[in-house]
DNA sequence: TATTGTTATACTCTATAACTATA
DNA sequence: TATAGTTATAGAGTATAACAATA
């Protein structure tokens, strides 16, 4: 089976991260913490008392997505709510939510390790500056 | 706002990846082609008479979902099934689906120069490898 | 007027289970 | 028994539109 988009790097991409992004979540699944709570959970815990928006506008999830999956780790007792001003809330971890999270960093560690190691040695220094120049690209043209 | 996720390759690859397909799906939207049926027209294109569960192991689509894209492919006159055996079909573009693919690869080509354009020199020629092999590496992982 | 948080809704992609008909 | 194609269904992520309350 000839594969003509295998040369082409946003294809590649894009089947890597799809890897990637099952690997990580088969290993957040005994937590039982889906991708993007988790990233949700790391922001809050290193910008406490940030609100929901300025929260998912780090991590490029829209306000309308936001509303459930901050009530979803409120429900589970993993963060708080502390009034700011009349509209908006600030977001902080709670014990059960720093526990977690603190799980969660082991796996997330391990994964990226991992991941690292397998990409050979001459080219694995330059893979996360070049994702790093491409990421604040497309937050310009497309985001920004 | 700090982003403790910043330096993160796998996290930032998910980033870029999904700058990329929503970079990459507006491109197409002209065209009518979702990025999925776009990359199974690429692979039918040149894999003449393969058949559907072929082509989707090729491109990671499962059969079921293959199902529902190749019949919007046929509906639209872009491809056609040819009966190999009693159970399975070869697929090949018509000349519809030809003229389609012809402007879709000139739309792609442009978007992967302009991809590769944003990697800082000194990283460009490394990107493509050390996806390549974070690629074969989840397929030995994951899929295969 | 603009922003925060919310609800409703829809689309894309992905996943499993179960079925048929053929090999 | 295994495979090709199909249907039904569900989950995860993402998108827009609209609204109430507040700045």
């Amino acid at each position: 089976m000839h594969d003509p988009l295998a040369h082409l790097p946003g294809y590649v991409l894009r089947r890597v991260s799809a890897a990637v992004r099952d690997d990580l979540s088969a290993r957040l699944a005994p937590l039982d913490l889906r991708l993007s709570e988790m990233s949700v959970l790391m922001l809050i815990a290193a910008n406490p008392d940030a609100n929901q928006s300025d929260i998912g506008r780090a991590v490029a999830i829209k306000r309308a997505n936001m509303a459930p999956l901050i009530a979803r780790l409120e429900a589970r007792r993993l963060i708080t709510r502390v009034p700011i001003d009349g509209r908006s809330q600030g977001l902080r971890l709670l014990a059960a939510g720093e526990a977690l999270l603190g799980e969660a960093r082991g796996l997330i560690d391990a994964f990226e390790t991992a991941l690292l190691a397998r990409v050979p040695a001459v080219h694995r220094a330059h893979l996360l500056p070049a994702l790093t120049a491409l990421w604040q690209a497309s937050e310009g043209a497309v985001q920004g």
